[in-house]
DNA sequence: ACTTTATTCAACCAAGTGGTTGACAAGCAG
DNA sequence: CTGCTTGTCAACCACTTGGTTGAATAAAGT
């Protein structure tokens, strides 16, 4: 267990249940009762969702007498849009490299555009 | 099989080594061989993990000559920071919401702010 | 034609996951 | 105290997952 947290926040979010139940959240509070009400799964399946996004960080809980509400807390969606955007800018701008590239020698051998080539 | 494209999107990120691949292929395109290199394990391994990214669209292959090289296709990134930046700035509005609330009254008997409430 | 290199397919295995049922704790309401 | 509501814990099951080994395919190189 305890994997690193962006595995935990990816892999909580990979389900469409998890997801819907954030969708839920986002609007407000609610009960594992409440959240559980429009799906036909038990209300254990439910509480151990809430349990995994509680583990990633994704929902707190309290205790409101005999009610443990679930709070949506978004802060963590912060450490995957960091690592996605990343990528996807890197990927993106390597695109305007190779097509600039291409634009600016239209008439080369063609060197095999090996980026990481490198083979020994 | 066959789930939906943001599950299997969210699901393939969801593992380090293939958040590792999408890291090295944003630098260039790659082989299986030179992703495997850096990891101890066996080369079948990460030709999974390659169709898992495939699968979910992150990564396209080509075929140059008897070598597969990996591209990466950042484009269903998109739909990724779509989906969580919608959930991230309604909680976040939420939250602004329920901060001024407060503010408003500061004496009042605190109707259980209940927001989704509605208990029959 | 034979061999090497690059990659995949197939079968298998241990561990994890989403679901179930059943028992149990903790609060309120009589 | 007794009961009802809300929720969790524990054990179990089918299925998926990340990994393995071994055989198979594909394109060169000799």
């Amino acid at each position: 267990m305890s994997a690193d947290p962006l595995s935990q926040v990816f892999s909580a979010l990979a389900d469409p249940t998890r997801r819907d139940i954030v969708a839920r959240l986002a609007v407000g509070d609610a009960t594992v009762n409440e959240l559980a009400e429009p799906y036909d799964v038990t209300l254990q399946a439910v509480s151990k969702h809430l349990k995994v996004l509680e583990g990633a960080g994704v929902v707190t809980r309290s205790r409101e007498g005999q009610r443990r509400p679930a709070h949506l807390d978004a802060e963590v969606f912060d450490l995957m849009t960091k690592w996605i955007e990343r990528y996807r800018q890197q990927a993106e701008e390597r695109y305007r490299r190779l097509d600039a590239l291409l634009e600016a020698m239209p008439d080369e051998p063609a060197p095999k555009d090996e980026t990481t080539g490198e083979r020994k």
